[in-house]
DNA sequence: TCTCTATGTAATCATCGATTACATTTGGCG
DNA sequence: CGCCAAATGTAATCGATGATTACATAGAGA
């Protein structure tokens, strides 16, 4: 039976509460709400970024028809900041050297994800983007990879590089950044005798043994 | 004092009950049962290692304090056989060329990661056996560090290397078969255009580029 | 044989993702 | 203005899970 009944008039809200019926932009407080919560370390929970939204735990599900799909915007929005800082980077570096483009975009993007690592496993781990990612994210990581592939194309236009397997460079570039950001993520630092104050020297060193090593002598 | 009553005589158990109360060697069967969940791809619960055991969802935390504490034992037995490959392969590696044993290394790392993803992610996530690990898996992690160090070693001696930061040159190699073996787990080769059939040939690609790099021209 | 301890079961809890029926706003349309 | 439909929030509820507790049973050794 129905067990409703308009039990409560609901008073004219007074001032004092100051949160109406329509929150306004949950979507948006709730992928806040969620790259906060990985932020800190958490396990992202609908249910807690629904209680920081100050929302019940079923409102979320009018915006996410599940956790994933929430998880997956807050990947998006993390990327779009990761992207935003890479083409920072790039613009201020040197125009016609390709390989010191290619450093520069090493060093960026180890630097974000020294800096943001918790963001940085959410777009990189695949789970929330990898098969029914938003067309956005996957046209934004083509043109990264389409980025660092031209540098490469103009390096070797130039002269500057000592073999002629761009891929294998390319693939090489990627595995040794991911890796390097992953091995912090994951905490492997500490192991490999890498202290916590040297982990950014450390990347660029790495970078840069990197680059000795495909350039032409 | 036992608040304990005989309320059930419990009859003798009929021959057709083929399973007796103790299990055997229950620790064991969860193990290998979330190991094998992980390789399905299916979220390790130890509820499902219970019912693969046969056994009643509370029996597992006799033998493992948390489910974190299953996942690490897990993560040592993963561990237990990837060191196995990886002494394998250095037992025929040439023991007089240390960088020949380096690659060695590195290919016998990527292959196991290759064919073992789920495993190889449990080992190396981090989550399993960061803090609390097990002594067992802390030295083993220290040995093979310690390995490739003195591979290192001695190819310097040998005056086979560009660089004399052999610390930078460890990391940079370790960063990169992880980073290799992660993008694998993370399904980003199909965005870099690395087909599947060519991701073990791309592997050792990568690492003979690496080598090349490090190495006296 | 008797008892202690290890190991398994049953019942129960809190939390979480998810769904459904219902309530409240809001915005558009007459 | 007034009304209605769509959007958005709430409350109640479900099933699965990790975890705990009281109790049952088996096996080993005195």
């Amino acid at each position: 039976m129905p067990v409703h009944q308009p039990s409560k008039p609901r008073a004219r809200r007074p001032a004092t509460e100051a949160r109406p019926y329509h929150h306004g932009d949950l979507r948006r407080v709730l992928i806040d709400a969620a790259l906060q919560l990985a932020a800190e370390g958490a396990e992202v929970s609908v249910r807690e970024a629904a209680r920081r939204a100050a929302v019940s735990p079923g409102a979320p599900f009018r915006h996410f028809p599940n956790r994933d799909a929430l998880m997956a915007a807050a990947a998006e929005e993390a990327q779009r900041r990761f992207r935003a800082e890479i083409d920072a980077a790039l613009r201020e570096a040197p125009a016609a050297d390709p390989l010191a483009r290619f450093r520069a975009f090493g060093l960026a993007y180890l630097r974000w994800a020294m800096r943001n690592p918790a963001h940085f496993e959410i777009i990189s781990t695949g789970r929330y983007f990898a098969h029914g990612s938003s067309p956005d994210l996957t046209r934004d990581n083509a043109e990264l990879i389409a980025l660092t592939e031209q540098m490469l194309v103009d390096a070797a236009e130039q002269g500057l590089l000592r073999s002629a397997d761009l891929k294998r460079i390319q693939v090489a570039g990627r595995a040794l950044v991911y890796g390097f950001a992953r091995m912090n993520l994951d905490g492997h630092f500490p192991r490999w005798g890498v202290g916590e104050g040297e982990i950014e020297r450390m990347a660029e060193g790495v970078i840069d043994l990197f680059i000795a090593g495909i350039a032409k002598p």
